[in-house]
DNA sequence: TCGCAAATGT
DNA sequence: ACATTTGCGA
């Protein structure tokens, strides 16, 4: 069985915001380790992939894997039952066939909870190539949902180009051709490989080289480029945001964010396939429970607001994308303050949203020629 | 070749939200003068005037003469690519087929490039009298704007009289009639004719009787009154900015504003009476409105009070228009305080909105009958 | 989170 | 052509 508490229904309420227009029935994967969705958009041209860590709920409990197929529709009208800062608990027995939800506001006696029903999906859980990209961007999400919303009117597609010059966005339409460039001071990074990366994380965490991160922790080697830029960052946005919350852990807490679960993220090819594996879709047992939930100690609350923005490229890239799925991605925004993009040339674009219990991703294949 | 280049693209912006709906496409002709525009609306029933002042730039410069042949809903388009206080620069090549906006960013390092298309329009360019009207208005633009609204939800024409009773806005419907009448203290003035208010402006300013406006002694009238009437905005808009910050004048304010801001007048037992006169329309929607009463008096419209509300007239003026248009000139009203109305019985309606960089004129001609 | 505008359906 | 609904922006 699994219940989970979430301090917050409203992660719950932003993420579904986020992906239930390009999918519209997923199961989410459920294990030991968190939640996981993965699904082609409904014209099955781009890719979304969830997860939720376990250690972002406030409790979290799962037993054995197990798939829940859910309508995100459904799902949605029954988050707007909750208000944002509900804990909201799920729970789901083996084999049910209803998703328990129960939310309870924090400061009062009232207590809601209702059963959706599950469905049974054919997931097609495709694996997804651990890849190092050629350029990385690192920008102010909302940024990012402006450009592409700005160009979306423009035409149908955009070209997103790495140049040591900086990173542009252009556009041609029948009316206008739209082109921003945002530079940056200074020569672009390298980029680094995952396992710079992780490690690069584990230092900045302060923990030392080796870890968790295991799986193929063979070279870790590091990167402190990248480490330098993160903590830069960071800092930006504490200094900004933090002092409305707390102060405390800032630094240590503030680093271990956000790339931290990126580097888990990477690792999760061997989750993902071992889920896989497993995945079946069974009908579900359904199962009321609720749970409380305390208020977590997110710190994660990180929040952008201004330079957020940097690069890092080892070549040049251009690619060229439909807008209207990067307009669509952008729905993520709400989730945190900073997007990534990762590309290479003639490989999909990863548009990650990495937020403090998860992340959302989002694949898509560049258009090729001129179309 | 052109090339202007505008401290904020907010004022575009707004000149062509105020107008798109109006007027689909136009030639912007361009000159060493500034920039105007001029068309009839696509029903050709209305006439609007548009014209940014060469000083209103943070730069300005124009070879030669050129129109540009503009789509508004394709400019529209580009400009909401900018942010409002981007700074936003216009250029164009002699007998260029394209337009080139740059939108900058204050402070940081993203610039944006559009090129939109240019078409070639006629332009029938049409001389427009440069009338001495019989009555004039000068009132809020806000106060104009919710007058048409309201009464345009009753029917589809307004009379708009002008006595000395003060300025009547009436509406016949079918379920009910409204009537509106905006007084104030004293006699109504008399009506100005342009050198007149030349030289009027001139003594507020401070500035002598004789001015640079000269040029060619009486003909060109036209220019000299916009001159001056961009003087005179200009003040108000000052002054009214200057209320929202310093409280000295909140009399004034009080007055000015609409009935929106009921909170606000708490302080004052004259402002609660009146009020409470207010509250009693507000809750009999066809009963006709109360007058707002300046308690201004003109010569303070000078200097601190752009009474927002005050009119003159030669003689009794009682025209009909049509709401319909009305409400779309006062799309206008996010661009100034002030809207001024200019009427001689038979005679088309002129609605001036005067901002600081130039103006937008609306051209109506009176409904005949009872239609 | 609320309000305004644009797009779509009746 | 008008009204309603959805999306986007402030």
């Amino acid at each position: 069985m699994l219940e989970a508490k979430l301090a917050e229904a409203g992660t719950l309420k932003k993420l579904l915001d986020a992906i239930k227009e390009l999918v519209t029935d997923a199961n989410f994967e459920c294990n030991e380790e968190g939640l996981n969705l993965q699904a082609m958009d409904n014209s099955h041209v781009a890719l979304v992939a969830v997860h939720l860590e376990a250690a972002g709920f406030k409790r979290y409990r799962c037993d054995r894997p197990m798939p829940l197929g859910v309508n995100l529709s459904s799902l949605t009208k029954v988050l707007k039952c909750a208000k944002d800062d509900d804990e909201c608990t799920l729970k789901a027995a083996d084999e049910a066939d209803v998703l328990n939800l129960v939310y309870e506001a924090k400061n009062s006696d009232r207590i809601a909870e209702y059963d959706m029903k599950l469905m049974d999906i054919d997931s097609d859980t495709l694996g997804i190539p651990d890849t190092d990209y050629d350029a990385e961007v690192t920008m102010p999400s909302a940024e990012f949902a402006r450009i592409v919303r700005d160009l979306s009117a423009l035409g149908e597609s955009v070209r997103i180009e790495v140049s040591k010059e900086g990173v542009r966005f252009a556009s041609e339409g029948e009316s206008a051709n739209g082109s921003i460039l945002l530079k940056k001071d200074g020569e672009p990074d390298r980029v680094l490989t995952d396992k710079e990366k992780k490690a690069q994380k584990a230092r900045e965490r302060g923990e030392e080289p080796e870890e968790d991160d295991e799986e193929e922790g063979d070279e870790p080697k590091e990167k402190k480029i990248k480490k330098e830029k993160v903590k830069k960052e960071k800092d930006v946005d504490e200094d900004v945001e933090m002092d409305q919350e707390e102060k405390d852990e800032e630094e240590f807490k503030a680093n271990s964010d956000d790339e931290e679960e990126k580097s888990e993220a990477g690792d999760d090819d061997e989750e993902r396939a071992a889920r896989s594996g497993r995945k079946r879709q069974t009908a579900r047992p359904s199962l009321p429970r609720k749970p409380k939930r305390p208020r977590v100690r997110e710190r994660r609350t990180r929040r952008t607001s201004p330079a957020l923005f940097n690069f890092g490229m080892n070549s040049h890239v251009s690619l060229t994308f439909s807008l209207k799925y990067l307009v669509n991605f952008s729905k993520s925004t709400s989730l945190t303050n900073t997007v990534q993009l990762r590309m290479s040339n003639e490989v999909p674009l990863l548009v990650d949203y990495d937020f403090g219990q998860g992340f959302v991703r989002y694949y898509l294949a560049p258009k090729i020629g001129d179309e």
